[in-house]
DNA sequence: GTTGTTCTGCGTGAATCACTGAAAATCGTC
DNA sequence: GACGATTTTCAGTGATTCACGCAGAACAAC
């Protein structure tokens, strides 16, 4: 089947090179690319076509799933390799929906990160085992009623409310999210509220606090 | 001076791998032990003693300052080297002060980062250029007495308007700040209007950034 | 189909914002 | 002491947001 042809997506130059150096005793996957972002790599793929794109992603963020998105439709052939920092089944799932052909954690080593790029490569589909364990404890815990840890609290943000979360802690009022998303104001409101509930925060300084210790808007 | 005996913690399996990969044709350098918090390290330090410890840290988080703290003061022969994958000068100061001999960044490489081991190993500090950049553009912004640089737009806040600020960006509400204040509520709002006008800021989450980045209040 | 979650939206009263004005207290200075 | 500048204090008004609760619609899971 010949070379793997592959590019290395990482906002962390450093890490990049580390995946680089662990795959550098694999002669048959090449590492065409490395970028910073989807957004660099996409002009480069027309020139230097690769098989499959390894993203890592620290963060849960709705627009790396976007990105995901555009990249899946507008280079139907790569395969997406997407690997999370995080472990939110929300995000990951949705990493899937949007194109994604495989999943892994910050858990895994070269091993298992060579395993998913010849699998990927094969055409079929990898998802780490620490995933598939994820979403059965997590099914086994919500059966069990456990108490939520912190993690389990970040778990429980839907998308829309990241969004709204992130446009409120970049100094957006509520009209402007409203507008921004297509919703009422009302509908902002509530989701703030609801943010406030499941971070069991008290008022929105804190919340403005989450979102830059996650990541999601800069200082 | 013989080999350098290292411990790298990284909340992230596959990223500790990296970097040992980035650093295994590099024999002088000897790693240890790879832990996933500094918790997990301390412990062993006793029975295998290292002369640098290398952190990275993903995100702002005060317990990590805390942890580098304790590390530091637990075992004072240790060199704590740090790796931040953010930029906020005021974390990374905070990191430095809790005892850290040397910082870098995500933007680093292979080389650099040896550098910074080696020169910690002879008992110097290392400090990545972008970040000796940044703190001396910041104290040439200071003795330049720039136009409105943010230590000017903190100077101009009167004493009762930088209480105001603290107490707002901790979190506290109106009332709360009234209270402890022995003022009226409507006594707190001018206040706060008069911080927005005199910093030039639009929205009250734009004021929690700023008294964080200005170390008023932790994060 | 049932269940559960998310997303959407509304009502109400309280709190806060944004803007303006203004009196009393404080401080430096002549 | 007198004067001006600044700070601190407080209020009115209308718009916006908060806090709490409630509920239908859409969607996925079982």
């Amino acid at each position: 089947m010949g070379n793997i042809r592959l590019a290395l997506v990482d906002a962390h130059p450093i890490m990049r090179d580390g995946i680089r150096c662990l795959l550098a005793d694999t002669p048959e996957i090449e590492i065409l690319h490395s970028t910073n972002t989807i957004t660099d790599l996409i002009p480069l793929l027309y020139h230097d076509p690769v098989h499959i794109v390894m993203t890592v992603f620290y963060t849960p963020d709705p627009e790396d799933v976007a990105m995901v998105k555009h990249l899946c439709s507008k280079h139907q052939r790569v395969q997406v390799l997407v690997m999370s920092m995080y472990k939110m089944e929300n995000f990951i799932l949705k990493m899937i929906r949007a194109g994604a052909k495989g999943h892994l954690t910050s858990d895994t080593d070269r091993d298992e990160m060579v395993e998913a790029i010849l699998t990927l490569r094969n055409g079929y589909d990898f998802y780490a085992k620490t995933i598939t364990n994820l979403i059965l404890k997590n099914y086994l815990e919500e059966a069990e009623n456990k108490l939520e840890s912190k993690h389990e609290r970040e778990q429980k943000l839907s998308t829309r409310e990241l969004e709204v979360l992130k446009l409120f802690a970049d100094s957006h009022t509520n009209k402007e999210i409203a507008d921004k998303l297509f919703i009422s104001v009302r509908t902002v409101e509530s989701h703030k509220n609801n943010i406030m509930q499941k971070l069991n925060l008290k008022t929105m300084v804190d919340m403005v606090k989450f979102a830059i210790r996650n990541n999601l808007v800069d200082l």
